[in-house]
DNA sequence: TAGATTGTTAATCGATTAACAATC
DNA sequence: TAGATTGTTAATCGATTAACAATC
């Protein structure tokens, strides 16, 4: 059942490999699973899918598993997936613009409302038919437009300041590409993509394996 | 000192970042610094600090603390990048773009090739002076170019079909960002980057805090 | 030398796995 | 009902933190 205790980070961060599991699971035809079955296909151990599973409720049944329509629509509650989020993207370059197009095709529920540049070459353009607008205009705009989310594609120099203003201009939430860790008020959510950490994680596999 | 105990992949994630910290110490001047004004820097305690480091061997001096220059550049070997990468990049949209650039303009070790796509309209075309090729070329021209990192930007359908060919075709490691897992063999290094799973994980924690 | 700070062992904490009673 | 499989408690494992002797 549902608790107050704290969901460690471990947790939610296998949520969204559950939901892509089961999503393939569905398109599949099938309609129920086991923990042990989810084990084999995902590779956490059964026990692991039953816990974590139950630090937000009872979503199966005994004698006879999960209905993975069901589990997949609950995942997807928990992680606030049946909620629209709107974002601006700070930083129109290749990053910014590769971003814009995987979210304005795959990802229905974040939609990216505007984007902002300093580059006055790119200022007045469009992607996907979304317009660039000045850095000038960020905080008023995200503040008149309710913005949810801000993601930052530029470099680490000017990261931290944007990130001010964002915050400052209200959002809840900050999805960051820049190569910097950012410093954020408590009540804002933050999530660090660092490509060159990861890639530099590869590289260090790469010599021991 | 160094030993063969197996290192967790949790001490290996937090190496760059300490990279990254030493950097800036390094850009102001900074010549020596303690576990414990590192921990006030970086956020980790002093304790995981020391501990991190002589997984990999003595780098500190008793009553003086680390010098920043020296542990910045072993950091830099444990995590290898004192040596090159030659790579290729699968899939030209704007996602291979951009890592094209990033890695072109800010990762010297990490040398792209060539680009492949499926699509004709953008075979042939260029991006930093670094050619697209035919996807069918892939697994002649990694073989024969002795690349060492094959990195994935296509959609998750043809994601491991690619992967067996990079495997195939000698690549010792996979940098992979289409949406799925992928199955290598042993002895090729994999890392993920589920840029979904993250945005996933923002949203569930912009309902909670 | 005295003070500072590492390297390293021991203690604690948290996350994962195992076990099994509850129950569909 | 019997069999299967969950939900949940207990045991284990691993990672983090604390403590302190070694030593610069």
């Amino acid at each position: 059942m549902a608790h107050n205790v704290k969901i460690s980070n471990a947790v939610i961060k296998r949520l969204p490999r559950y939901r892509r599991y089961l999503k393939e699971l569905q398109k599949k035809g099938v309609d129920k699973i086991s923990s042990n079955e989810l084990s084999r296909l995902i590779g956490y151990t059964a026990s692991q899918i039953r816990q974590d599973l139950n630090n937000f409720g009872g979503f199966g049944q005994q004698g006879y598993g999960y209905n993975v329509a069901d589990l997949y629509k609950e995942i997807s509650t928990i992680l606030g997936l049946d909620k629209q989020y709107k974002m601006v993207i700070v930083g129109a370059g290749n990053l910014g613009q590769a971003i814009t197009n995987y979210t304005h095709y795959y990802k229905s529920g974040f939609i990216v409302e505007s984007l902002f540049e300093v580059n006055p070459k790119l200022i007045g353009g469009k992607i996907n038919g979304i317009e660039i607008r000045d850095c000038d205009e960020l905080v008023e705009y995200t503040e008149k437009h309710n913005i949810d989310i801000g993601i930052i594609c530029i470099p680490k120099d000017s990261a931290q300041e944007v990130a001010d203003k964002l915050c400052f201009a209200g959002v809840r939430g900050i999805w960051n590409f820049a190569q910097v860790d950012l410093e954020l008020p408590d009540h804002v959510a933050l999530e660090e993509v660092h490509l060159s950490d990861s890639l530099y994680s590869l590289a260090y596999h790469m010599n021991r394996e």
